[in-house]
DNA sequence: CTGAAAGCGCTAACAG
DNA sequence: CTGTTAGCGCTTTCAG
């Protein structure tokens, strides 16, 4: 046995496993990836060897001196936020039905723009195949420079220009939906929790669509706008729905209805009869149980879609400018009702 | 200028950088790092002309000739369950707090052994500086091998053996405190789902836990055995309560909670009047809300713990294998109580 | 303080 | 069918 037997694992080169096998690294090579010719028993061989020797092939060699990768880049936004933890999922399973390997980097939520730019440094200097970007945290302006070596595709989130793909969620339609049915249920005068765009522009967008909805149908809005903070403004339209001024709240994700919840019943309020209380998202399990009114985002339809976009921007077969969004149902819950008869009546808002 | 300037961004080697500023690689190479000796004002002309050029550097030549490698890499279950997902986002905070990049790759829910297998491999690969094990699906045999070459943590649950370190959840634990609240209740009949090890072993541990603490109390078990289905046995439970042989459920985790929540409510029995329910994980935004009785898995403490291990493996500071647990607190809601005056009494337990 | 040279482990044409 | 020969892009002694 020559002395590369006894090596540690991961210090086996191919180098090993061709010397052990008596033959050159070229043909170990094209043994171990079964391409180009080579002869069926001396693959057998080499198989057996380069496993009894607990081979492991360095990637990184194989890469550079492939000069191409076979994995696709990941950024992701913190995980702990159940709906990106679901669409990292769902995008890992479409990923490898679709045979790609997915290498994820992620940001903390806390982090400032230096660690988001370090983390696509990290997967572009991998120089993956494709990059997938989940968060917000980077913006167009710093993808467009690589748009042009590797596919770029926004998931959740547009994209501008002309370069960078995307595969968006609806929020425009979500906001929309759900003040259509606030509005349907006969409410009147509604509090929006707007938040500031810098916080979360997925939750501006459904928040500004929410109230441009409702004013176009002639509802009293009053706009209450808020940080990143969940329970912010919570306290403010429980004052408002106590004196009669508004008879529903709607929250711009369901993190914010769940504060809401728990402020009403804290306060004493109960829900819908005192307030009706609407949220975005829909993916909390036991949302159902809560009954909380919602509109169920559509992970699942935009993980595939990103999936199999990036495949065929991959094996290029096509270059057109992907572009598309995907709106969610509507999730009627227990959460929002018909507004009870007005106690007071100085609003008299026929 | 020369030809490299109007090159590509992740075309542009260190070469081109070198050549730009009129220097050779290495004094590059060191003025882009910072390390070794330099002048500064050739420093400051290289780093000039390298983001002009919108260099990046090729993280596998660097790695591949530097020998070593900077990322730490995680092996993660699916991140559609809430426990990994948060799990997932406060590894990533601390390693990033700790100054440790990590990689993650993962591994989804519905794949066999072989897919576990092959992520190992490309984690392996890419000849990471240690590893951190986060899913099940890959057992100790497997790790093994690699551990006297890279420091392995297993986080979340046990390793076996005396090379692979592990930072668990004291699953056994948290399955004692819910048994011993529901005892101290006054369950004298009770139902635990006992979970299959090979779809959950965690949930086997606290599900065998709850037993033998409940029947050590002296308390009559009715142990429902369950597969990987949330909904498993839930039928069975329900069917046990309304002829009055039990006056609780134990759940091995919150997902079953929910299942059977969901269920005695379309069955039109009461919770906790008819019937007391427990679960486990304590994870779920809106647990709070639901009144979930639980145990909050100590999720941010086993993170932190990982990392600060993983720093002082790689660090050398410690060869000592760490081998560590840590339990979650009790977390009371309103789906346990006393259970009701039996109205049949034909169980007669004093 | 900086340049020259020797690889890291692997792949990819080419010749045999 | 298999061996030879060049590198991939970068780091790192070791001389200047």
């Amino acid at each position: 046995m020559s002395d590369a037997t006894d090596r540690p694992p991961l210090r086996v080169t191919i180098n090993d496993v061709a010397a052990a096998a008596g033959v050159s690294r070229a043909t170990a090579t094209r043994a171990l990836k079964g391409e180009g010719r080579f002869a069926e028993e001396t693959r057998a061989r080499i198989l057996d060897i380069s496993e009894r020797l607990g081979y492991v092939p360095n990637t990184m060699a194989a890469e550079l001196a492939a000069g191409r990768t076979g994995t696709v880049g990941l950024l992701l936004r913190d995980a702990s936020n159940p709906a990106y933890g679901l669409l990292f999922s769902r995008l890992q399973d479409e990923a490898n039905r679709c045979g790609l390997d997915l290498v994820t980097v992620t940001i903390g939520a806390d982090s400032g723009g230096t660690k988001q730019v370090t983390a696509l440094q990290r997967l572009l200097g991998m120089r993956v195949a494709g990059l997938i970007v989940a968060t917000g945290g980077v913006t167009n302006a710093q993808l467009e420079p690589f748009a042009d070596q590797v596919p770029i595709i926004r998931a959740g989130r547009d994209a501008t220009g002309d370069r960078v793909h995307s595969v968006a969620y609806d929020e425009q339609t979500h906001g929309a939906l759900l003040a259509a049915h606030v509005e349907t249920l006969g409410h009147r005068r509604v509090a929006v929790l707007a938040t500031d765009p810098a916080a979360s522009f997925p939750e501006h967008v459904r928040a500004t669509a929410m109230r441009d909805h409702l004013e176009a149908a002639g509802v009293d809005v009053t706009t209450l706008p808020v940080g990143a903070g969940p329970a912010e403004g919570v306290e403010a339209a429980l004052a408002l729905a106590s004196t009669g001024r508004i008879t529903a709240v709607m929250c711009p994700s369901d993190y914010r209805q769940l504060a809401v919840l728990r402020a009403a019943r804290d306060a004493g309020m109960s829900v819908p009869a005192d307030l009706s209380v609407t949220g975005c998202d829909g993916i909390l399990p036991g949302a159902d149980l809560l009954g909380l009114t919602t509109v169920r985002v559509p992970v699942e339809l935009v993980a595939r879609d990103v999936v199999v976009a990036m495949r065929s921007l991959l094996d290029s077969d096509s270059d057109d400018l992907v572009r598309r969004s995907h709106a969610g149902p509507l999730v009627p819950g227990t959460t929002a009702a018909q507004p009870s008869p007005p106690r007071d009546s100085f609003q008299g808002t026929t």
